[in-house]
DNA sequence: ATGGACCCTGTACCAGCTACAGGGTCAAGG
DNA sequence: CCTTGACCCTGTAGCTGGTACAGGGTCCAT
């Protein structure tokens, strides 16, 4: 059978090769066994580490927040709580973020919306995005 | 009447000093003229232009767009349609954003409420970041 | 003249990768 | 057996948009 090489399990996980590296230098995945040539030769339970690693990266989940969660992973008797905990942080980071970008987003729409056409210099989208002012206008040089 | 340092400029604009250097070198800001002493003398238009990128900034524009934007609003006789074109596809790329975040805030959530507490070894948290299998559980190590 | 607030340049750092350069290894085909 | 090409190795630099020093110089008020 075939020996589980970086490529091979990058491939299975949708992850680049690079970053497979990165990851273990970053500490998320273990270093692993080497061939004769030096190559790395991972475990199948590799294959599910950096399954974990994606699936919660997809989530939004940072590099830290992920170690984080294969810890608790790994202590199966301990309590889920701080699982729980650590989830609703980031959905309450993520709700933050959302609607940030709503404002952002309504904001944008009216100024795209006042714009009729014609000259930069009547433009009223350039205006919004200067100073409050009556004068010159938008900046030189 | 006072010279315009970049600390009196950054403190107008809600900048930081490092920043509106960092916008110099990133060619959004120009060269100031300098003092004898060597410090950087900024016109007053400097401060609307500075302005002017905080502001696009706030709104989530690249500092790429930016500077188009910058270049835009100093051809004053140009047809605005470009300055349009550029804000309508922020939007759109904000939209994806707020698409993306929805669809991931949901799925959190989903297993957020499947957490009834317990052991990690039973957490369904966890479980779903792992493969879809029913195989030995999260990631070992 | 001295202290403190301000300014200067240059460099390194953050996340989370990505993209090389310059080599070594391995397996298949001729 | 040798070559070719796909794969792998390490190490380093780059990306975005700043932030944070270190180690110095300047300015102004007291």
């Amino acid at each position: 059978m075939k020996p589980l090489t970086i490529g091979r399990l990058a491939a299975a996980t949708g992850t680049s090769v690079e970053t497979v590296r990165y990851y273990e230098r970053a500490g998320l995945l273990p270093q692993p066994a080497r061939t004769e040539g030096n190559y790395r030769a991972y475990h199948p339970e590799d294959l599910d580490r950096l399954r974990f690693i994606r699936r919660t990266r997809d989530l939004g989940f940072s590099l830290d927040e992920v170690r984080a969660l294969l810890d608790m992973a790994g202590n199966r008797d301990q309590d889920c709580g701080t699982v729980d905990t650590l989830a609703q942080r980031h959905l309450a980071g993520i709700d933050g973020k959302i609607a940030d970008l709503m404002a952002l987003r309504h904001e944008l729409a009216r100024l795209i919306a006042s714009c009729g056409g014609g000259k930069v210099s009547e433009c009223r989208i350039l205006e919004a995005f200067s100073p409050g002012d009556g004068r010159a206008g938008p900046p030189d040089r």
